[in-house]
DNA sequence: CGTGGCCCCTGATTGC
DNA sequence: TGCAATCAGGGGCCAC
């Protein structure tokens, strides 16, 4: 459930650490923490060791570190339960630690990197970066997201609308934009006050925009709390600690006054997951004659 | 080719 | 009380 601003989190705690640091060695301790790595465990564990780490970037919810050579990336994605845990040298592995990652730090002398998932849906892998997008290869499919100076909302509105599918849906495109997952959708769509069964066809431009813009205050009110919340080592560099949830106003309040209007919140089933909103105030869409698509005209 | 649906996985929770 | 079904969901993959 780390969606952007939660890896935004583990970025910002990694970066001092690991940034200059020399990887001293590598134990895959479950093959499935290097799933992404195609080329397998001990390919992973031989190309890794003695690197030197850069700056931790991220795009959505994809995190790499660059190596030093400039060629490959450390990947990181923390899939659903997936944690990035700075740890010392002597303290043993959590449960559910899939690799660990000795470093040399110029700062903190010798730290261990701790990829920890419990669901395994979550990965590293090294993988090539592509000189002319400065993404790894496993990145280079997804859309820039909302936070980055790149992205373009006006290009975003367009394609949203020429979208034949409904709105929660393409906003968890992470082709059309990346980062936002299944809490942060449900509250931009609360903010913006759009029911996730809208179809993007019939969404007005102004609206999209509305929309695109709720993403992005969404996401940074909650890097804002979570910055605030963990400590410089060690700590949370995980983005697990409840998700940010005290400023959660749709996902997981289905039963309790919507905080704009007082209705009562709703949970309905959506793709194997639930999608909350307030019913009063997103109205779902009545089933439309998709004929005229242009605004409010036509 | 765009869209939608399935499945990967494990632990907590719910239900019988 | 104990065991099984259910739920959580990011993203790759595949069928339509």
């Amino acid at each position: 459930m780390p969606e952007l601003p939660e890896v935004e989190v583990v970025r910002l705690g990694l970066a001092p650490a690991v940034a200059g640091a020399r990887v001293s060695g590598v134990e895959v301790l479950d093959a499935r923490g290097v799933r992404r790595h195609a080329a397998g465990p001990a390919d992973f564990e031989r190309r890794l060791t003695n690197a030197v780490l850069g700056e931790p970037r991220r795009r959505g919810k994809f995190l790499w570190i660059p190596l030093e050579d400039g060629t490959l990336a450390l990947l990181v994605h923390l899939g659903m339960s997936g944690q990035a845990l700075l740890r010392t040298a002597e303290q043993p592995p959590l449960r559910h630690t899939r690799v660990v990652i000795g470093l040399d730090t110029p700062a903190d002398g010798p730290l261990a990197l701790h990829f920890v998932d419990q669901r395994t849906f979550g990965s590293l892998a090294l993988d090539p970066l592509d000189p002319a997008r400065l993404v790894p290869a496993q990145v280079a499919h997804i859309a820039p997201d909302p936070l980055e100076p790149a992205f373009d909302d006006r290009a975003f509105v367009t394609a949203l609308r020429a979208k034949r599918t409904t709105v929660k849906r393409a906003l968890l495109d992470q082709t059309l934009v990346s980062g936002i997952g299944n809490i942060y959708a449900d509250e931009a769509l609360w903010g913006a006050r759009v029911h996730p069964e809208q179809p993007t066809a019939t969404l007005s431009a102004s609206r999209a925009r509305r929309l695109i813009e709720e993403v992005r205050e969404v996401m940074l009110r909650a890097l804002a709390e979570g910055g605030t919340s963990f400590d410089a080592l060690y700590i949370n560099v995980n983005g697990e600690s409840g998700y940010f949830s005290r400023s959660l106003r749709a996902y997981g309040r289905h039963g309790l006054p919507c905080e704009r209007c007082g209705a009562s919140l709703v949970r309905e089933a959506f793709m194997n997951r639930g999608s909350h909103y307030c019913p009063r105030c997103q109205r779902r869409p009545r089933a439309t004659a998709r004929t005229g698509d242009s605004a409010a005209g036509a």
